[in-house]
Parts: C-alpha cells; sequence; structure tokens
DNA sequence: CGCGGCTTTGATGTTCATCAAGTAAAGTGG
DNA sequence: CCACTTTACTTGATGAACATCAAAGCCGCG
C-alpha cells in the first residue's frame, strides 16, 4: 500500500480529473431526495459548485482535525467513519453507504472534522461547498426540513447500532453485522468483507484474535462460508438466532 | 411510589395548573440559544402555544413508541432517556440536562418517539406544538440553521459518550459517569447521584453488582466518600487517571 | 530475501456476569 | 401500628467470557 502523502497526491489529481464531470445535479439519477425540494435555479448552483471525487478504496477522505469546509455525499461505494481514542487505537463509529452525507454530524456543530472519513470500497464523493449548502437552508425552508430529518436519521442510525452492539456478547455482536452487511448494504447472501479482521474489531469492539475465533466457529458449524474476505450466509435462522439471544 | 396512574393524573394537573405560566417565552431567561433568531412575533407565537410542564421525580414525560407531537424543552432538573432492548432490559442511553431539547433525535425523523424520557429530579418542561416548530424552520432559515447546530450537538454528545465508555473497563466506566456528573452536569465535587445503583448499571452496561463493588473499592481507597446518594470525589486526579487509563 | 502487516490457533490469566444470601429501607394491607 | 411484601443495596464465591501472550503461516512490497 503508498504512503500516505502518495495517496494524498492521487487523490488530487482524480479530483481535477474529474471535476468538469458530465454529470450534473439537475440530471443526477444518485440524487439525494433531501434535493428533492430544490427549485431547477437551485440545483444550477449546486452543480456549480461541485466537484466529483473518485477514489479507490483504502483513501482518507477527512481527517478527524481537519476543517470542515465541505459538504461531503457518498455516491457510489462504502466508506468507514473512525475515530482515534485518547489510549492511541482505532475506533470505528459507523459504515457510510451510497446516498449519506458523511460527516453530517460533524457540519453544523463543528468546526472541524471529530471522525475521520476513509473508503473501504472503490468510491465517488459529491463534494459541495459547505456555504451553498449553507445558503440553502436559509432561504429553502423545506430544504432545512429535510435535511434535518436526514440528519435526525443518521444519527439515529449510528447511536442506534452502538446500542445494540453493546448489549451483546461477541458471538451476538459478530452476527449482528454479518447480517448488517448482508442485509443493509449487500443486500445479498454473499459478499466480500469491505473491512478486514482487525477493523472488524475496531467496529464491535473486541480483539482480532476473537473477531477470527469467532468466525471460524461459525464456518465450523456450517453457519457461514469463509474464503479470505468472501462471506456466504448458509444458515440464516440460526445466525439471527445467535444475534437475537446469544 | 404512587401507580403509573396516579402519576399520570398528576401530570394532568400539573399541566393544567401552570399552564398559564407567569413567564412567556419573550422574557423567559432560560430560553435556548436557539431561539435567539426569533422574533418577538415568533417568539408570541411560540408563548401562546407553549405549556409548561411541571413534574416530579421519576415520572414518564414521553414513552417509547409514543406519537411525537410536542418539542420538548427541559427547562429546569434532570431526565433520562431509555429505551428496551429486544430481551427486555432497561437500556439508558443519556442524561438530558437543562436547555436540552429532549427526544430532538426522534422529533424530525420518527412517528414516534425511540425513546423513553423520564424525570430523574423534579424537572419543568416546556411543551410546545410540533407544528409551531416546524412552521417557523420553514420561514426562518437562520432559526433552522441553529436547530441543525443542536441536533448535531446534541447527536454527538450522546454518541460519544457511548464510544467512550465502550472502550473503557468497567473501573473506567464508573470513573467516567462519577466525573460526568460532577463536571458536566453539577459543577460540584459534591452532589447527590440522582439515579440508582441499577440505572448506573443500565447506563454504563454492567451488572448492579459490579457497580456496588467498584463504588466500594473507590470508597475504600479513599478516591471518593458515598453515604446513599451523595458522593463526595476526594481524589480527583486519580479518578481521572483510572477514567483515562483503566 | 527479509520485513512488516494480516491472519490463524493454542495456552493462560484477568475481568466480569451469575448465583446465592443477607441487610436495610420503604411501601402495603389488616 | 405491626406483620408482610417488595425493592434497593451489599458482599462473597464460582464459572464463563474475554483479553492477552506466544508462535507460526501467509502475502505483498521494497
Amino acid at each position: 500500500m503508498s504512503s500516505a502523502l502518495d495517496r494524498e497526491k492521487s487523490c488530487f489529481e482524480k479530483q481535477k480529473q474529474t471535476q468538469c464531470s458530465l454529470e450534473n445535479c439537475v440530471e443526477c439519477g444518485l440524487r439525494s431526495s433531501v434535493f428533492s425540494s430544490l427549485s431547477h435555479l437551485e440545483l444550477g448552483e449546486l452543480s456549480d459548485g461541485k466537484d466529483l471525487l473518485v477514489e479507490p478504496r483504502g483513501v482518507v477522505v477527512a481527517k478527524q482535525g481537519d476543517a470542515v469546509k465541505n459538504f461531503i455525499f457518498l455516491r457510489k461505494g462504502l466508506a468507514k467513519l473512525s475515530r482515534r481514542t485518547e489510549d492511541g487505537h482505532e475506533q470505528i463509529i459507523g459504515i457510510a453507504r451510497p446516498r449519506d452525507f458523511v460527516g453530517l454530524l460533524s457540519l453544523f456543530s463543528s468546526p472541524v472534522y471529530q471522525y475521520t472519513i476513509s473508503t473501504i470500497e472503490d468510491s465517488e464523493f459529491c463534494i459541495v461547498d459547505f456555504k451553498v449548502i449553507e445558503k440553502m437552508v436559509m432561504e429553502n425552508g423545506v430544504f432545512a426540513r429535510q435535511l434535518l430529518e436526514k440528519m435526525s436519521l443518521v444519527a439515529d442510525r449510528l447511536l442506534s447500532t452502538r446500542l445494540e452492539l453493546n448489549s451483546r456478547q461477541l458471538r451476538g455482536r459478530i452476527a449482528y453485522i454479518i447480517i448488517m452487511f448482508s442485509v443493509d448494504i449487500y443486500q445479498s447472501d454473499t459478499f466480500n468483507l469491505p473491512i478486514s479482521r482487525k477493523e472488524i474489531g475496531d467496529l464491535i469492539d473486541m480483539r482480532v484474535e476473537n473477531v477470527i475465533r469467532i468466525l471460524s466457529e461459525f464456518r465450523k458449524d456450517g453457519i457461514i462460508k469463509i474464503e479470505g474476505t468472501q462471506i456466504e450466509i448458509v444458515n440464516l435462522p440460526m445466525l439471527e438466532r445467535i444475534m437475537q439471544h446469544g
């Protein structure tokens, strides 16, 4: 893997390269429903101010502590939100999916990002100057209303996931995130885990060794199949039972 | 303690009794800064539509699953946000403090409360019809902007607390919430714990027995003094060290 | 080739939940 | 008012769940 410096350079190049995207916001099929309230004029403004950022997997898009200048919309791919704890280890807060506004929680309340945002799959982001969004909040009440709704949903999802995870023990947590990836993210029984075993641990608060141990256990019990990063759910009812009970 | 029915009755009576409060929103010294953007006209509207709800400790103000109709502002006192997990045990999500909009996270995204809100100290709430707030969001951009900020702060605080707690073991969690009560809530070394040992456990995900054990341990080590619900922090540096390290 | 990062398994010790049992405080009914 | 139940609190003992340590294989990269 390339160094942080290289990655940032490549990021910058790609940004320039794809800045004048073929698509504009008016016609965009991936546009968030939040923008449904915008007039043609406003959508035009959005288009003019936006950048399309295309990144491969494994790139830091915004770093904890960086100034918040932009509104970042995930068009395609997957990203993780993470932070570094005081004692220095990484904690993954959640996984952002297509049509999520990553960093939305920091956006209106903090001058800097509270969390680091990095891609865990090849991804595309729409980047809009925060001032443009702020202006639309001020001028378009329906848009403001919808943004409040969206933020509320995001916060609720992050918090609920956290609460659900805390109240389970390790087997239950592993089952929970396998099902999360399968149902919420990939809508398929078979998928490629976009994160390492270590990152799974960072996401659900457990040690790598136990992540691996329990995955192996599930494999031996015929609940899932694993080959490297590829996972197939074989016995979903059983997995759900483990998620719920123990 | 009185039955649930009695409590609801008393709640209703108090509501009527104090409905026409001496204070109106225009002159209210406890008004949230979120409302600073409102015109005199708008503040008048707020006053007309509002109820003052005065409740003793231990009353359910809104229940998980109830329809969200109102905007609830905590003027004085303390409230807990809690939910019931699938396997039936109570989980406390956070503590609401004066000037918090309790239930703000459910407000714009859900027709029903996701969490139960109940007083843990004698409290006063301002209750405003949600429609009034919604109208102001639509018509007053600055207000919308400030509400986004407030929501963002609330979400961030709840989530951060949760993350901080997960990454600690039991001693660290106990130290964390003692300091939270002392610094963030009471601004004093000595205070009365507004919640039971069991509720502390529900808040920081541990068993009552261990809550008690560790509190006793802290007492024996001369870090705190406890007498019933009264807590005094004797050795703050040590408590902070335990909070940080483990 | 060798180094570092990711993965895997086993052995060991610590942390924590659970069980059991007893005290104190507080409400309940006669 | 007193016996009665209930609820919160407390301590100790035990075993299960989990972190930690150790060691080895694998792979990509300089």
